[in-house]
DNA sequence: GCGACAG
DNA sequence: ATCTTGTCGC
């Protein structure tokens, strides 16, 4: 006899439960377990049909909001969007940010009843101390191509890339390349763009760059921040 | 020891 | 992240 079930998500996750960290020490150890799992070395997908951008916001309390905008890659009309409300799991840490967005950012996801091609993520992917920022693990957790967006440089050393838009830095962490300091509009400070999870830095920077037509910030991050401030 | 530190 | 005025420029 067939199984009772309902619709499955399109997008699934091993929710935050009793295995979720509570320390600092065991939340660095699951970040040392997860890393293998990122994959970091394919190319991934050059054309997208829809990308998601992904945000946290934050209200009194303790409380978080996550946010999640689908837009269609090609014209960046919107497809769909999820916000979710709950109280945060994790205090934030320096390093360990992922504990304290993930939980908002995966219930957001689980609503959606289209599945993303790409997800754009706000905050670091492999340019993080232990090279497994919140870009990498939303990847392994719900195994789709992620990138990492950033507002602010946190790890390593870049020079300050020529003042054109496209033009690019790279952001070097012990003598390796963990993503590029890139100027997404003329004159303006740029983002800082690194690996999350089977996506390669040449083309997670070309679809940013295509994603950010108008703003510094790509425009998926922006849809989704906005709907975390107003939920 | 002290400062810095994605959001 | 969030608390906050005015100001310069497209």
């Amino acid at each position: 006899m067939l199984k009772a079930r309902g619709r499955m998500a399109p997008v699934t996750f091993h929710a935050p439960g009793p295995h979720w960290p509570a320390t600092v020490a065991e939340a660095e150890a699951e970040q040392d377990r997860l890393r293998p799992l990122a994959d970091l070395d394919s190319p991934g997908p050059a054309e997208v049909g829809l990308v998601a951008g992904l945000d946290v916001g934050y209200l009194d309390d303790d409380e978080v909001v996550g946010a999640v905008v689908v837009l269609d890659a090609a014209s960046l009309a919107v497809v769909e969007r999820a916000v979710v409300r709950q109280r945060a799991s994790f205090p934030y840490v320096p390093g360990l940010f992922a504990f304290r967005e993930l939980p908002p950012l995966l219930a957001a996801l689980d609503k959606l009843s289209v599945r993303p091609d790409l997800l754009v993520c706000d905050g670091y992917g492999l340019a993080h101390p232990r090279r497994f920022g919140l870009a990498c693990h939303l990847g392994v957790l719900t195994g789709l191509p992620t990138i990492g967006v950033a507002k602010t440089p946190f790890v390593g050393e870049h020079a300050e890339p020529p003042p054109a838009r496209g033009a690019w830095s790279a952001i070097r962490l012990d003598g390796e390349v963990v993503g590029r300091a890139l100027r997404t509009r003329e004159g303006v400070k740029p983002v800082f763009v690194s690996q999350g999870h089977g996506v390669g830095l040449d083309n997670a920077c070309a679809h940013i760059l295509r994603l950010s037509p108008a703003y510094r910030i790509p425009e998926p991050i922006r849809q989704a921040d906005h709907l975390s401030r107003h939920p």
